[in-house]
RNA sequence: GGUCUGUUGGUGAAGUGGCUUAACACAUUGCCCUCUCAAGGCAACAUUCACGGAUUCGAAUUCCGUACAGACUACCA
């Protein structure tokens, strides 16, 4: 075909496309930014909720972004309208939200470079499309779906490459009026690549994350339009990067192979090449095998999976950032006031193999993303979290306002806050004997020993508890009436001589703290005491005598 | 089958030819502190970096081969 039968081809098959590159190139210009700042951007599809995986892909867009005070994204990619799932546009916006990672542009933020969901740009695509059949780089092929199984089949059985390229690109070189012919017998048809490229050549490419990578040229006669005219992600991706200028593509490692392709693409297009960023999936351990999580199979790659239990946002995110950068561990350890925004994260310090997702280490980072907040911010972060997923509690807690925060503040001011809350469910177990309510219903159903303990002696202390005093003051006193009692003063004294004392004042402490907490392991008993006050602790005592004795 | 990529303790990993007797963190275990727990402190936990060979005075680090794992090989992204 010569050019003109090309002008006549394009005319035929793109009769309503009257724009023109140019009228594009000029729409979306460059962006006026220093070379420094990164553009970047995040292209989920709407197959369902964000997973894991693309969570961390976001926040890693947005995170390179922010540092640079650059440009991030949100660039919808629903070309596949099997795929696309129903409020899965809003699902995404809700996620993103939910975790804080804005962006900058997006259908709902606005910005020049819209629209910003991949099937309102059909016509963006096709007019390059029209453009490269003009110059001869693409095709129509009218090989049906039988004949492609066909010819897979063949490949398979020869164990050859799979797909359309050299001599199985049977439609390549049809002419004007043979394609004429087919169109008039209504033949459906795609429209695809003419490769220009050799498989025998060998592409080098320097990639942010993995570093040198070799590849063989792209020699496949890949797909460009669907035959309902829509973009494969191949066109897509270079189109849109393109004119959205962005400057890193970020994105997962599973798109490696494909690269030739889009540096073809872009090559052809005579775009300028962005830098690409390949990111190690998140892995699971299963059975044994590493694999990558799963949207179906594990629970913890739901995004929402951390709400309904409970785990801070901000948490998973610190979390994010220790596996995106290995340093970041290291330095937030040393820096834990300052916000993770602070961090310099740098592409190479990114895993280059897979990452194993450890819930157990998030929890860890849970642990101490709680012991740095106050009783009061964990009371209003735990208050909203029971808004929505434990009524009673919540109505509970705000009757129990004062209290709740006083036990929620027990031992938070000194260097070594506790560490004993991993999420916002574990308050309510944790605490359990901070509200009467839920202690007269629990009773001492889940005390986790089972000594009887002396009545007699509780009541006799309480006579001289007095809970006006210091810390110091009130464990001198209690040491007091131990010796009194023919109890050791400490345990160390107990274990020396055990045949000349009852016990030691530690078995009196943990007396006194399961009557009044229904459990033998709880944060500072003084500071209980106190809050709790002598009429509650009497309370407490003859619920004790009358379930437990 | 082909093409890419990877392989350092139970886990995440540091490591870029000599400073490595392999950092740091999580987990586990033991001890200490201590009224319990949590926290904290101390210690133990890879004599060796999948395996084999090559280069080098010297290799976890470079090269080659093998094994294993993962990704891709769609008119899915």
């Amino acid at each position: 075909m010569n050019k003109e039968e090309r002008i006549e081809l394009a005319n035929l098959l793109f009769p309503n496309i009257t724009k023109t590159r140019e009228y594009y190139e000029e729409k979306y210009p460059k962006r006026n930014l220093e070379a420094n700042q990164m553009v970047t951007r995040f292209g989920p599809s709407p197959t369902g909720f964000v997973h894991m995986g693309s969570l961390f892909g976001a926040f890693c867009d947005s995170v390179f972004a922010k540092q640079s005070k650059g440009i991030f994204y949100l660039r919808i990619e629903d070309t596949d309208q099997k795929r696309s799932v129903e409020n899965g546009i809003d699902g995404i916006f809700n996620d993103l939200d939910a975790f804080q990672i804005i962006p900058d542009e997006s259908e709902k933020a606005g910005g020049k470079y819209g629209p910003y969901i991949q099937s309102l740009r059909t016509e963006i695509y096709q007019t390059y499309v029209k453009d490269l059949i003009i110059n001869g780089y693409a095709y129509p092929c009218f090989i049906k779906e039988e004949e492609l199984a066909k010819i897979r089949e063949e490949q398979e059985l020869a164990k050859i490459k799979i797909g359309i390229y050299g001599l199985y690109a049977v439609d390549r070189d049809l002419t004007l009026e043979e394609i004429k012919a087919k169109l008039n017998n209504k033949e459906e048809y795609v429209i695809r690549l003419k490769s220009p490229g050799n498989i025998n050549n060998t592409i080098e490419f320097i990639d942010c994350i993995k570093g040198k990578i070799k590849l063989p040229e792209n020699d496949m006669d890949i797909v460009l339009l669907k035959k309902d005219g829509t973009p494969t992600y191949h066109l897509a991706h270079v189109i849109d990067d393109h004119l959205m200028h962005t400057t890193h593509v970020i994105r997962g490692d599973e798109w490696v192979p494909s690269l030739s392709i889009h540096l073809q693409l872009f090559e052809i297009l005579g775009f300028e090449i962005p830098k690409y960023a390949h990111t190690a999936p998140i892995t699971k351990k299963d059975n044994g095998n590493i694999r990558k999580l799963s949207k179906r199979k594990d629970p913890e790659a739901k995004v929402s999976y951390y709400e309904e239990v409970g785990i801070p946002i901000e948490a998973v995110k610190l979390y994010l950032a220790t596996i995106l950068n290995s340093n970041f561990e290291e330095w937030y350890l040393n820096n834990s006031e300052k916000s993770f925004e602070e961090f310099t994260f740098t592409f190479d310090k990114m895993a280059v193999g897979g990452t194993l997702f450890d819930l157990e280490k998030l929890n860890n980072i849970s642990k101490t993303y709680f012991s740095r907040k106050s009783g009061k911010e964990i009371y209003q972060e735990t208050l909203e979290y029971s808004k929505k997923f434990d009524y009673n509690y919540y109505e509970l807690l705000l009757k129990n306002k004062e209290d709740m925060i006083l036990f929620l503040s027990i031992e938070k001011d000194g260097p070594r806050p506790r560490k004993d809350i991993s999420k916002y469910s574990d308050v309510k177990e944790e605490f359990s004997y901070a509200i009467d309510e839920l202690f007269e219903k629990e009773k001492y159903q889940k005390y986790d020993g089972n000594k009887k303990y002396d009545i007699n002696l509780i009541k006799k202390y309480m006579e001289i508890l007095n809970l006006e005093v210091d810390n110091e003051t009130w464990f001198n006193d209690i040491k007091e009436f131990a010796i009194k009692n023919g109890y050791a003063a400490s345990p160390k004294e107990y274990k020396n001589n055990p045949e000349m004392y009852k016990g030691h004042v530690g078995d009196i402490c943990e007396a006194i703290r399961v009557i009044v907490t229904g459990r033998t392991k709880s944060p500072d008993l003084f500071s209980i005491l106190k809050i709790l006050g002598k009429e509650r602790i009497q309370k407490r005592i003859e619920l004790y005598t009358e379930i437990m004795l």
